[in-house]
DNA sequence: CTGAAAGCGCTTACAG
DNA sequence: CTGAAAGCGCTTACAG
């Protein structure tokens, strides 16, 4: 049960181990007849490269590195999860694999050992939805070994491809909707405006009440404390008990359920007493009651489109930076 | 930006390369001064080990593959995301790394195909929950090169440690609390009996009802096609337009949530027409109308068991294979 | 058209 | 107490 390398290939074969290597990885004219009897003896003992020598040789590893922030044993982070899969899919249809690894802290700390890790493990990318706004501390981590793409998230203090969904339009949208529904009271609750992702759901909120000329109020406007359930439900508590909102935007999808939570435990009803907007479209919206209206964002796709620009700049080393902003769309449910 | 090597630091401490390697592995003696030396120029030049040259020279690679099925762009599949959560997570903390490859096509051919891929990678462990119940393929595949750990699904054809929830006891004790709020005619809605998993429900629910001299019906089981939203719909207006029953048992959380898209378009009013328990607790659960009462999975836990396992078969070798069965909870909502 | 040999960055038996 | 050197399994410049 030895595993078999290229030695005992070429042994087989009668042929130098540069020659399979060279047939192996097409990289120079092997004549027809050397070529079958070398592949014929791979195919025999089922050889299989070993990638570490490889990647020992190569300096490079065909592994490409994520890193999201994710909570503990938290069920709720589906967003990055869709992602993460789409990522994971189109790399193993690229042969690369995946190296994935989730940060539960907060802090960034543990953001840049992962990175140290990630490094000596010689990666050939990196994918990232840091949990700062400003990665410039990437600068000397990372320089130019590998080239790096950022998701959800838009990387301040460097230069570098990223690819997220339209927040600003899907919150624009989303406001506007419930505006032409006749609402001028509308709440928004909405995560840390430290981070891009949240700042432009509140500018899609912002522009769209100008724009209809609705004098815009922080008192309608709740910013939880964390991403979570019961953060959700807390600001849903303090949105409703002010009296003072006919619907609510809200701008996450784990909030979103912890809101429902709120209403639903209330008896609040949606939409008569309160139209509701949430984000993300995953199958629970659809069984609520009434089935959720939401933002939808292309968190898979993100995924699929971030590894694919990864795959080009392995290969082309394009230096152009470009940012790509995958459509939401609106889901028309019940809600509102 | 060059990576520093060992040699560099050896250079630098004055010392060989074999000094370096022993200092950083206490693999061997070294006087505290030249320890000192060692350690300063590892820390001064920021020295990280290259892995892949560490993995070629010591045959592994503190990697631990993970092949779980996942439908592509499947939002629900929740149970395996957390059991990866949980697996990462305590690898994380004990230096190893997770490739996590899931399995998009239902065929074996493509695991094969993953395993093989994993072998040229050296990994040091696989974690699998194969989507067959006769996994004896292995034996060639796998042979003895690394420890295998089974998780979710019972493994035939090959003994190998397995950790999986209690899903006898959590289905005979789901259909005994409905039995015990007075019902005799209770549907079953589960997935494909090919898998062990489906297996030990479908006989916790059958012995429930043995047990209480309530008489088995093939009529009030259904088998869903596929573990899929749609088919959890389907299912549940199968066994809803039969009028047969008053209490249903859900024996998986995406159909859970499917059947209960069925229930709430049709207005069905829970739990007087009919009283519902489902399975795996994650948030959206609690948001349902009413909240629905579940059975719980340790799904986060399974993954670090099976991770703490995999560690420790790394290490001590020890033969023993042993089955864990972690268990499961009732959570007592308002839909029974 | 193909082979002999160096070298990627480590670890470890051997030697002193 | 420490070093020189072989070797893990590949790739590739050099040579013919």
């Amino acid at each position: 049960m030895n595993r078999v390398g290229i030695k005992e290939v070429a042994k087989m074969a009668g042929v130098s181990t540069a020659t399979v290597s060279h047939v192996i990885n097409n990289t120079r004219f092997v004549s027809e007849e050397t070529k079958a009897k070398v592949l014929h003896a791979m195919k025999t003992l089922d050889y299989r490269p070993n990638l570490a020598a490889q990647s020992l040789r190569n300096q490079r590893s065909n592994t490409i590195g994520l890193i999201v922030p994710t909570l503990p044993a938290d069920t709720s982070n589906f967003f990055f999860m869709m992602v993460a899969q789409g990522i994971q899919q189109t790399l193993k249809k690229n042969g690369y694999f995946l190296l994935h690894s989730t940060n539960s802290t907060e802090g960034i700390e543990e953001e840049i050992e992962q990175i140290k890790l990630f490094n000596s493990k010689l990666i050939d990318g990196l994918i990232i939805a840091s949990v700062s706004d400003d990665v410039s501390y990437l600068k000397d981590l990372v320089g130019d070994k590998y080239p790096v793409v950022f998701i959800d998230r838009k990387p301040k203090g460097i230069k570098g491809d990223c690819i997220l969904a339209d927040g600003f339009g899907g919150a624009y949208q989303a406001t506007r909707t419930l505006i032409e529904k006749g609402h001028r009271k509308i709440g928004l609750i909405t995560g840390s405006l430290g981070i891009s992702t949240s700042r432009e759901r509140f500018e899609g909120y912002s522009k769209a009440l100008r724009d209809h000329d609705i004098t815009y109020s922080d008192d309608r406007v709740v910013i939880a404390s964390t991403p979570s359930f019961d953060s959700g439900y807390e600001s849903a508590k303090k949105l409703m008990s002010s009296q003072d909102v006919t619907a609510l935007f809200i701008a996450n999808n784990v909030l979103t359920m912890g809101a429902m939570k709120y209403l639903q435990e209330n008896q609040v009803k949606i939409p008569d007493e309160v139209a509701v907007i949430g984000f993300d479209d995953y199958d629970w919206t659809r069984i609520t009651a009434p089935p959720l209206t939401v933002i939808q964002q292309p968190s898979y796709e993100i995924g699929v489109k971030a590894a694919e620009i990864m795959l080009k700049k392995i290969s082309k080393k394009n230096a152009k930076n470009k940012e790509y902003r995958l459509p939401t769309k609106l889901i028309m449910r019940q809600s509102c």
